[in-house]
DNA sequence: CCGAATCCGTGGCGATACTG
DNA sequence: CAGTATCGCCACGGATTCGG
């Protein structure tokens, strides 16, 4: 639909090059990670997901969840319940991709220390500003 | 602690809890893993970095190839030549690291589609504004 | 050839308030 | 309980210009 995309965004022009770009764009936002893993057990509640999560508000939990949904990461059940209850679970894609960012959880315990001193080495030999004046 | 934590901005807060967050934090970098692919093969210049990226501007490829030094992902060797001449290689920590993201790659590429029509199929039922007025 | 410095637009995200 | 709507900040990144 609307053949009149003014903006093209991106998308057409970057996603056929690179598939990782597309996998780290839906997970580089700040939160989808954290959902990911706080949902990994299994259906989770709106607000268990809100308490458990800490830090995120009500808007980014939301709108994250949307994303993941349309991504088809997750699932949204809605219990028409008098108090309302909805659930969000992983779907089969989400789980395998958990699985694949352990790995990457891997890599960085195995080389979280590495950062760090690469880090403050780097900071230590290029004083910010040190003019020395 | 923090008299006056008007920001605190993540980090503190963040980092210790989740160890993906810091990968993905250093890699989310819209050009970090073309270039983590460009310098897969062995070293590579500045100026080549620059032409096989395809889009990246100067200003970003010294930003980002910055971090990644200051991250300890690749070195920075430089040769007082006539002409400059500055190569930049991934350190080991770096090629670990692109293994595991070709595991995205993997990922990404299995549910490429199954990804497109969930978006397909959300968007149009959620269909964006039909005001039908 | 390899950068650094500046200006500026975009959008991700937080804070807050309102709804069914 | 589970959202939606509105606002405003600021980091990311693009364009351009200057320098060794």
């Amino acid at each position: 639909m609307s053949q009149r995309n003014t903006g093209v965004t991106v998308q057409a022009v970057n996603a056929h090059a690179c598939p990782v770009r597309e996998v780290l764009d839906r997970v580089s936002g700040k939160w989808s990670v954290q959902i990911l893993v706080a949902a990994a057990h299994g259906p989770i509640r709106f607000t268990e997901l809100e308490r458990s999560i800490e830090g995120i508000s009500r808007r980014m939990l939301t709108l994250t969840l949307r994303n993941l949904e349309r991504d088809g990461l997750v699932t949204r059940t809605v219990y028409p319940t008098v108090p309302p209850k909805v659930e969000y679970e992983l779907t089969t894609a989400a789980r395998e991709l958990h699985e694949t960012l352990q790995r990457l959880t891997d890599w960085a315990e195995r080389n979280r220390v590495y950062i760090a001193e690469s880090r403050a080495a780097y900071d230590t030999e290029h004083q910010p500003e040190l003019v020395d004046a």
